[in-house]
RNA sequence: GGGUGAGUAGCUCAGCUGGUUAGAGCGCACGGUUCACAUCCGUGAGGUCGAAGGUUCAAGUCCUUUCUCGCCCACCA
């Protein structure tokens, strides 16, 4: 095949769709795939993600871009580490939210749900379903996520409806779920309940209304309250037991106010004689404490509210008006009567509606709920024991603090969208659960002994419902299927802490219930996505990044890496554009870099390792052949490897990512690259190639790891690698031979994580940092004598100890730092130009000539600045070595490196004193 | 009220198990037609690591107190 000439700018958008499909079509995520090609290895166990199914009808937002970017990551990690690989996509109904679309759509259209009936209504849901999941999908794949999309699922699938339908008439049947008429949070735009979840608490500047409850036999009592509507619903007013102020209240009558109902004054500890007036009015029907506190002394409920937040009946002549109107005119009636103390600004946490930001009102209704105390018993346990880790570990409190406090769970919404209550009433109302109409029927004339009509409940379940199963709904329980018995449990369960609660707690909770083990043996949680000045990017604020645009601006790589080097586990990432743009920098930093290895290479074809696809694309050359730059980097390469391997199995993705840009930048390209340059030119065939292979070789390892964090750039330059033959994307899906005697395509994506090698040498890091230092301190000079930098100088090193190093490695200074090779020169002991830049660097001598330039006044100002540093740093060294407590309870490591650096620095001091008395 | 995270260079952040002169990117200054890359190269300036105590031979890193900001949970009418 023609090698296709790389541009001299890598452009992502030439490659990421085609590489995406390519991918996709090689079957490549597949488990299936890894297997039959001899990637995976079947003896190691799988490695298994269940995504966060996205809202169907969503949009691709930057949390959908870190929970993927992670993700892909690890999936991308373990793959390649040989693992059969599953991460398993979907999306998500999402019950309310989905339908609150719809209905906005509708009213556009000046309509409601109601006038075109259940029926229509859902089948119209489902129509934009099928839009929009195409929208989703095709978003996800623009982050290159390597999920097998053959097994994607839609929570109302049949067979996760399947899974619903089981998971709830077991847990009816064993009681866990029941029916039952108390204080729920109504949100009256969606006219449905809400969860405790659900509701977002708000701090609101309202009104704190003083007045007057007038007692039936003359007197009143001051009370306060935040709604004076509630005022109709009052069964009670209560004070504390021993409040002196009441203490003959206690057992007298009060009077509603214009309604003129008669209720009882009582003494209840629950209230804080401290706040307000002490008095407190119950309203049982329309607060939970109220709730409460009428339980304890059986007292009346009463509903004042219909489900649109109007008055009812209950209200008498407000009945119709909405609470607010209602509040207004109720106070203006009190105040007519003479009953209002005042109103004062109060500000106060105000539940809200997650998805449509209503304000929420408690209200007595009839609804389903899950028993969560047996629930959480066992979740909490297996965190408890390890059995789940939560990372970043922290979280485990906030997990058991919830789960310790918990309360039973609102699951039936007053919904149309979603999974429906599958349980039938009988013409007395008797419940049957059952998985399906026929079923119900069977049951009901088990018992009524005839055949009889059932009418199903109409509510749907919460949506978070489905979600709770999704880890093994998705794998096709509770039929016994295949892949249920080799993917479950799943390994990693990764998302944003913020749904801890909503999501991942419930789905421990659930898989324990139904499978008998925790879904997953790891859940980490990312930081949330936040602006540049740390706010929550929303619509309403115009601050949201769109993560479409920053690819489409830098490429996927760039934001992917971003977000995985941008912050820590755990804690939120303010993403400022300029770092995206930094790593659409890296990525083309690498690409020209493997531009220059792979037209290098030209030159010399690199011996290709065609035995195993699972070593190294490339030999190495015998070390005998190997120079001081190709130990140094196959030393450096294996440390950031055993790093980097590391860090990501600690969960320190960001460091490893980290480490890798800084391997590849400010190494392999700043130093080895450059050192390679000399040899390539200038020494026998022999050795250059040997350099050209040590140059593919670590090419190719570094695109191994770093192609989790970058996968696009990385596939696209090994695809242009030599020796990688056949399998480019330009095949992909077009060739005319058939399927089954088509080459396996060889891709990174598919090449195995690199293994341990034996290529770390200190004493080549040792010298080559040595040689590094001089170079530094050359360029050091130069720059501050304003040495032209084409201009090549003079240099003679007084190397003593490291005169082999420096004699060998000669050409290399001579090139790096920009010297004069006719006038250079390398002794063990030179004597000193009377006028020249002296520099005391690794334990040698540098005297810089620079005719002209020296000024011996500056120099000696610049040596004595350099003793003065050192003098610095030696008598931090010193005081350390004389105190016996170091001395005497240091590690002698840490001593030993004291004392090195302390002889180092004693022998540059030496240098440069005498080179300063000198002048 | 309880819990929790953050406070490190002008900005955005690293610094993982305490041990070289605390790092990066961007920005800034100076210099660059070095045959991969100006989406680049070289050099440099810039930080009492929020504050105060303490533990330790040694603290940005551990402990206590404290200040500022953020988030989560919680029934104060």
């Amino acid at each position: 095949m023609s090698e296709p000439m790389m541009a001299k700018a890598y452009n992502p958008h030439e490659v990421e769709t085609t590489l995406y499909d390519w991918w996709e079509k090689q079957g490549f995520f597949t488990p299936e795939q890894q297997l039959n090609s001899g990637l995976a290895d079947p003896a190691q166990p799988p490695f298994v993600i269940s995504m966060p199914p996205p809202n169907v009808t969503g949009a691709l937002h930057l949390g959908h871009a870190i929970t993927s970017s992670v993700e892909d990551m690890l999936i991308r990690y373990h793959r390649m580490a040989g693992n059969p690989t599953l991460w398993v996509p979907g999306t998500d109904h999402a019950g309310i939210a989905t339908q609150n679309v719809v209905e906005r759509q509708l009213e556009k259209q000046g309509m409601t749900r109601h006038t075109l009936g259940r029926e229509r209504f859902v089948q119209e849901v489902w129509d934009w379903k099928d839009e929009y999941h195409g929208r989703i999908t095709a978003q996800q794949r623009r982050l290159g996520i390597s999920c097998d999309w053959t097994r994607e699922r839609f929570t109302l699938d049949e067979g996760l409806s399947q899974a619903v339908l089981t998971a709830f008439v077991q847990m009816y049947e064993e009681g866990l779920i029941y029916k039952g008429n108390y204080l729920v949070n109504w949100c009256p735009r969606c006219m449905s309940a809400i969860s405790d979840l659900e509701v977002d608490y708000e701090e609101v500047t309202g009104k704190f209304y003083t007045f007057r409850y007038p007692l039936a036999d003359g007197g009143y009592l001051e009370v306060s309250t935040t709604r004076p509507e509630t005022i109709l619903g009052d069964t009670a007013v209560a004070v504390h037991p021993d409040d002196e102020r009441y203490r003959q209240a206690v057992g007298k009558t009060a009077i509603v106010p214009v309604l003129g109902r008669e209720i009882p004054v009582i003494a209840d500890a629950y209230v804080d004689p401290e706040f307000g007036t002490g008095a407190l009015k119950v309203t049982p029907g329309h607060d939970p404490n109220d709730y409460e506190i009428a339980k304890r002394h059986n007292l009346p409920m009463i509903n004042i509210m219909n489900k649109d937040a109007t008055l009812n009946e209950a209200a008498g002549k407000y009945a119709g008006l909405d609470r607010y109107d209602a509040r207004k005119e109720l106070w203006a009636d009190m105040q007519a009567a003479g009953l209002v103390v005042g109103a004062k600004e109060h500000t106060h946490q105000v539940g809200h509606c997650q998805r449509c930001n209503s304000v929420v009102e408690p209200l007595l209704s009839e609804q389903w709920w899950v028993k969560m105390q047996p629930l959480a018993e066992p979740a909490l346990e297996a965190v408890r024991s390890g059995a789940v880790q939560i990372v970043p570990q922290r979280f485990e409190r906030v997990y058991n603090h919830w789960l310790e406090n918990i309360r039973d769970w609102c699951i039936s919404r007053q919904l149309w969208w979603g999974h429906r209550i599958p349980v039938w009433y009988g013409p007395d109302q008797t419940a049957f659960a059952a998985h399906s109409t026929a079923e119900a029927q069977a049951k009901a004339q088990a018992h009524f002994g005839r055949s009889v009509e059932l009418v199903q409940d109409p509510d749907v379940l919460d949506t978070w419902f489905s979600s709770g199963l999704w880890p093994f709904s998705t794998l096709g329980w509770p039929a016994q299927s295949k892949d249920f018995a080799t993917f479950y449990p799943t390994s990693v369960l990764e998302t944003g802490y913020d749904i801890l609660f909503f999501w991942v707690a419930r789905m421990i909770m659930m898989g324990l219930k139904f499978t008998g083990q925790p879904p997953f043996h790891t859940v980490y949680l990312h930081g949330l996505v936040r602006d540049e000045q740390g706010r929550k990017m929303s619509k309403s604020l115009g601050n949201a990044l769109d993560p479409l645009d920053l690819i489409a601006q830098y490429g996927t790589d760039a934001l992917r890496f971003t977000l995985l080097t941008g912050g820590t586990p755990g804690n939120d990432i303010k993403l400022a554009e300029n770092r995206v743009e930094a790593n659409r920098n890296f990525a083309n930093k690498i690409w020209n870099a493997a531009r220059f290895v792979i037209m290098r290479l030209e030159d010399g074809a690199p011996e290709v390792d065609g035995s195993d696809p699972n070593s190294p694309l490339y030999l190495l050359p015998p070390n005998d052949l190997l120079n001081l730059p190709d130990r140094w980097i196959l030393s450096r390469l294996e440390a950031v490897r055993q790093e980097t391997t590391r860090l990501v199995d600690n969960w320190q993705l960001g460091e490893a990512g980290r480490q890798l840009y800084e391997f590849l930048w400010n190494e392999y390209c700043d130093w080895y690259i450059e050192a390679a340059k000399v040899r390539l030119n200038e020494d026998t065939a022999v050795e250059a190639q040997a350099t050209r292979q040590v140059l593919a070789f670590v090419l190719e390892q570094s695109l191994r790891l770093l192609h989790p964090f970058m996968p696009f750039v990385t596939e696209a330059i090994w695809q242009n690698l030599p020796g990688v033959g056949q399998g480019a994307p330009d095949n992909a899906g077009s060739s005319p031979v058939a399927e089954g005697d088509r080459p396996q395509a060889r891709a990174l994506i598919v090449t195995r994580w690199p293994a341990a090698g034996e290529r770390r040498q200190e004493t080549a890091e040792t010298d080559f940092g040595r040689i590094q230092e001089i170079v530094r301190g050359i360029r050091n000079v130069r720059s501050e004598y304003d040495v032209p930098a084409p201009k090549r100088i003079s240099a003679l090193f007084s190397a003593s100890e490291i005169n082999d190093l420096l004699t060998e490695n000669l050409p290399l200074l001579i090139a790096l730092a920009r010297l004069d090779a006719a006038e250079t020169l390398v002794a063990a002991e030179l004597v000193a130009p009377s006028k020249a830049a002296t520099l005391a660097a690794a334990g040698a001598t540098v005297y810089l000539p620079l005719a002209g330039l020296v000024d011996l006044a500056a120099e000696r100002k610049r040596m004595q600045g350099e003793i003065a540093n050192i003098d610095r740093q030696l008598g931090r060294i010193e005081s350390m070595l004389n105190n016996p407590g170091f001395t005497g309870k240091a590690p002698a490591e840490v001593i030993e490196r004291e004392q090195s650096k302390q002889a180092e620095l004693q022998g540059r001091r030496v240098q440069l004193a005498e080179r300063l008395s000198e002048l």
